[in-house]
DNA sequence: CATTTAACGTTAAAATATTCACATTTTTCA
DNA sequence: TGAAAAATGTGAATATTTTAACGTTAAATG
């Protein structure tokens, strides 16, 4: 599709991860009318130095000019072909406790090009219940469902204990990445990266970020 | 409180961000009645080389012995310890949309000690609405109960063009950390930290990994 | 049209993080 | 009781990440 493929050695890691703020603050000042933006500003707005973000899109196929910086549109649309993420990308969720509908109805999940075409529970109790516009189903159809509209990310909403069960379901289900919405540590294939949120872990940074204070 | 307060220079973040992990294995691995864990299980279960295991636990005031491992009690004990959360946490959530709900609702918080102790929301609609067994209430109280009842964190759970100002109330009413789940980048003042929860980018990272395919 | 300036891309230096390697300690067992 | 084994804590070596420095380029200015 694409014509050449770009980037020989993978985007490290902790650059992959500061991406998304790129691209989410070029898209906001996009909407804004705003043209240009420097190195500099960039890294004011995300408490970054110009040098890091300046390293960081020398990785994205895109070039800023002397004396202006980067066009704010430009960065932003490849920023997100960097990412892959410039196309719909179809989603299911796995859980439909108070997480999962949460997700599923997630404004921004759309508004980023993630398609969130199911919504999956173990308890039959559930299955038929709308979530937005979807109803739930039971997780015994998730392959049929995985398969037949070219899902490529699974996300694992459940109770931890549940979590890698799911997970291999949604492996052997064919899903290409699994987010995981649990603090259950998950494994896989290498073929399918798994992306962890973790909420109650991010509380817990929090309470050591607070416990030592200013000195930070 | 606590006698010696050990670590002197603060335990750096790469490391702060794995200490959550080891605590979940071991509290797992402790209810399971496992007595004593090596390094290298840690980091086979973990993902991690028993080299990193060691370094990181060398920062919690915990020894383990030659021969044995650690004790996963003690070491649990330990690693709560080090990231204060070994004490209820008051808490409190800015927003009774979808995902403000599910995060009320979300029974791990509780398990490991956070409190969610009050829910707003700035839509007059929604106010005095049933969240488990807490009412909304308006944004403007916030002051009130933060003060009232002790609340360390401030979770943002709001549309992100409303984040900056919702932490801002946060600062002001006296929270000592704020939990950003907003694609919003916020900035707070030196001795309130943030972390962010980040949905939308997780599944960002995510598309490039799978773009990118075998080659990690 | 030459000079100045702002900002880039990039190389190199400094700072951090990870891994290795091993001396030391505790336990087991012959 | 003494030798062997398993696992620790840690110092040193690697590897990675971040920051600084600077030559180069495009725009602005006189």
């Amino acid at each position: 599709m694409t014509g050449a493929d770009e980037e020989r050695t993978p985007i490290p890691a902790t650059v992959v991860r500061r991406l998304p703020k790129y691209l989410l603050l070029t898209q906001r000042l996009a909407k804004d009318g705003q043209e240009w933006i420097s190195s500099a500003e960039i890294g004011e707005a995300l408490g970054l130095t110009s040098s890091t973000v300046r390293q960081d899109l020398s990785h994205v196929d895109f070039y800023g000019i002397s004396k202006r910086g980067y066009s704010v549109r430009g960065l932003a649309a490849a920023l997100s072909e960097t990412l892959g993420a410039n196309r719909e990308i179809a989603v299911v969720v796995v859980g439909a406790g108070n997480m999962g509908r949460a997700l599923v109805q997630h404004k921004e999940f759309l508004r980023q090009g993630f398609k969130i075409c199911g919504i999956f529970d173990s308890d039959p109790a559930l299955a038929g219940e709308s979530v937005g516009d979807l109803k739930v189903r039971l997780i015994r159809e998730l392959t049929e469902v995985i398969c037949g509209q070219d899902v490529e990310i699974g996300v694992i909403a459940v109770p931890a204990p549940a979590a890698q069960e799911v997970a291999d379901r949604l492996i052997v289900s064919g899903v290409r990445g699994i987010l995981n919405v649990t603090s259950a540590h998950v494994v896989a294939p290498r073929h399918v990266p798994v992306v962890d949120v973790r909420i109650v872990a991010s509380l817990q940074e929090l309470t050591y970020a607070i416990k030592v204070g200013g000195r930070r």
